[in-house]
DNA sequence: AATCTTTTGTTCGTAGCAGAAACAAATGCT
DNA sequence: AGCATTTGTTTCTGCTACGAACAAAAGATT
């Protein structure tokens, strides 16, 4: 049940069940592919002649194509339509502290060319440089015509409808007008978001056809922990675009200082960055351990390496970022319930280990046998979630359920 | 942005369009009336010819009523239109621990007559009185043909689904169908929601015109404390109806004993019964403590006048109250970002006291200044929010958002 | 081999509704 | 009285969902 926003209201035109209904059977198309159209009909409990018209629009548009019939006991052998992903190309961005990933891909997520560069802190030069290597991949993959847009994946927070990013502490940029700026200068419209949400967006889109995906929660452990969330098939963004800050939620008010100020945020606990000061045994807020990060290049990586390996320190820093996370998850299971939680990050590498740590954890703290029994699915795509993530952002409006009422 | 769910999806068909734009109609004739047909055309973008078809069909059924022409400099006069609230009336039923508030009110919340009796533990036993009360009050007030349904708000988790109190702590319910017998008994539809959504449902419908209420959280503040959630316009249920449970969430891992078993959950430190213990300089799990407020009778409304009078551990308590729930705020704030915070409960008649403390911590642990602004606003109803709730639970379907895609 | 059955996909006529324009009504101004 | 202005109604047009009839394609049956 949804309110009717008096100020901001879509209202329905002659030709708005059609919009509907179309985007219905391309969305029926794409998680049944290969579908015949007479499937389509008994899926959609309407006439065969609608879906005629609506597939010749579709076909027309190339939004679908026509593949092989197929064979079937009796009968007309039915023609069988896909969803055209593969020759619709996204240039996909994954801004990073460190570095800043590009990968030509197309609609089904799939990598075409990647490369890859020093993230440039001048916003200028950055945006620059992203024009420059757009041109230059599409012209090397001769695929000028058929780039739909470029995705950018930015830590921080991104105000959607002027397309500027607000505020990212790890580039420290604040206000900054990328999107415009990259469409001006590559003549494709340019879609950026936040690294979680983003993710977020990528599970719903682009993750394994068929799961329901209308909430759960999308768990970043890197650098830092962001949530994405998704409640009743929509991304929850916030009032001023913060939505999602559980890293910052403390767990004890005396605990470790974390980068943001305050004492004992799940993020001071649980990032990559935690783990590895709690390993050195350090204080995590100093400057020191970011030098002595720095000189010696120990990543989350090696301390998971070394864990397996037998060392008792690496295991019980594992260890004790697992209980966190665990009472970190609890508190999001409390808080919204979702069907599941995903986790995206390094630590995913290791998580039979993880896992029944954070598994006892939840149990301890959720409030139902059902809400302790939430799933918590690490996150399994080959491509990095957050080029997916980008991708996604280009390909999920032409799928999205038009706005109406 | 929503994903279409290829499973549970409704198509349009010929008359969607009018549906969607009829709610819309009715929708800008509740935020502005008195409003003229004219004016409606001008809202909506629209020709008078379409606007006076949906009126008359509106008028049809009853949902809205022509009042007096008004004066203008030129033309003609336009007629204005209302919908119709006084003489549709709601059965609102308010179950607590203790006693049970039965309201007969208008659409508006208006109360027509209330009565209240002690909360009867069986559940046979309450919905046979629930339903001899409902047709005393109807054949009493004359309203047989008025009445448009119930509304009962529960203290716990309810699943809309089937109608089933899924399970109520307070109560001591499990697995019990409410609605559907209540229904069968009355004739009456009926509708049952769990308190803290029921409050922010009623904030949403019945809460001053013309406020965006499209993401907000309701706080409660009683004997627990609950959190409904509204975001992107509609109430967050949560996957097994637990969402919102943030009063759950560890304040403090080594903290007092809360009832749910876990320790230093926000509302061992905020419930009225916290702040009561904490006065009484006792436990707050003890069988003892409950005893002895059994016996004195001692409320939060008694602390807050002694503190009124200058009692400096009943100011103590409350301000530790305040600082907690400052906290408990900080954490709603940073995970989901609501455009404002409404609170509700007993403590809100103090609020001058309260909010400088709330307001305080809240900056100290928000991301960004515009977070750290969110508004915290009290309820500001005079007849019970929860009330209010179940009064919205029957009128709010009849002008939510029809389901579409 | 001809015919029947079954299933797929197309075409066409009908009817419901949005959209636009013409029309009627009501009122103040000149 | 005539004109301007605004409100509300009616009428006509055209788009599109809906349903039925039709054509096509294949295996099964006689």
């Amino acid at each position: 049940m949804r309110k009717i926003d008096t100020r901001r209201f879509v209202r329905a035109t002659r030709s708005t069940p059609r919009e509907i209904n179309r985007q219905i059977l391309l969305n029926l198309v794409r998680e049944h592919q290969p579908i015949s159209r007479a499937d389509l009909a008994r899926h959609m409990d309407i006439g065969r002649g609608m879906i005629t018209s609506l597939v010749d629009e579709l076909l027309a548009e190339e939004a679908i194509y026509e593949g092989a019939t197929v064979d079937v006991p009796r009968g007309r052998k039915p023609q069988m339509l896909f969803v055209r992903t593969r020759d619709r190309l996204v240039i996909a961005v994954d801004v990073r502290f460190s570095r800043t990933y590009v990968m030509l891909g197309d609609f089904a997520g799939n990598a075409v060319a990647t490369e890859s560069f020093d993230t440039i802190v001048d916003p200028k030069l950055f945006i620059r440089s992203i024009i420059s290597r757009t041109k230059r991949l599409l012209r090397a993959n001769r695929a000028s015509g058929r780039c739909e847009g470029i995705g950018l994946v930015v830590p921080g927070m991104v105000d959607q409808t002027t397309g500027r990013i607000l505020n990212s502490p790890q580039l420290g940029w604040r206000n900054v007008d990328v999107r415009d700026a990259i469409a001006l200068g590559t003549g494709l419209t340019v879609h950026i978001e936040n690294a979680p949400i983003a993710c977020a967006l990528a599970h719903v889109w682009l993750g394994q056809r068929g799961r329901d995906t209308g909430d759960f929660v999308y768990v970043t452990v890197s650098d830092g922990v962001g949530v994405g969330i998704v409640v009743n098939g929509q991304v929850v963004r916030g009032h001023s675009h913060t939505a999602g800050e559980f890293g910052h939620i403390p767990l004890d008010l005396n605990g470790p200082r974390c980068l943001c100020g305050n004492r004992g945020c799940l993020e001071a606990y649980t990032s990559n960055l935690a783990t590895l000061t709690r390993y050195l045994g350090r204080e995590l807020s100093s400057e020191e351990t970011r030098e002595l990060l720095r000189e010696t290049g120990l990543t989350i990586g090696d301390v998971m390496t070394r864990a397996r390996e037998g060392d008792e320190r690496a295991r019980t820093a594992l260890d004790d970022t697992a209980r966190f996370l665990g009472l970190g998850l609890a508190m999001i299971i409390n808080a919204l319930n979702p069907s599941q939680i995903v986790i995206g990050g390094e630590i995913t590498a290791d998580w039979s280990r993880i896992e029944p740590i954070v598994r006892e954890m939840i149990a301890q703290r959720a409030l139902t046998t059902e809400a302790a029994a939430t799933p918590i699915v690490p996150e399994d795509s080959d491509v990095s979630p957050r080029l997916r993530g980008a991708t996604a952002l280009v390909a999920a409006p032409l799928f999205a359920a038009p706005k109406v009422a």
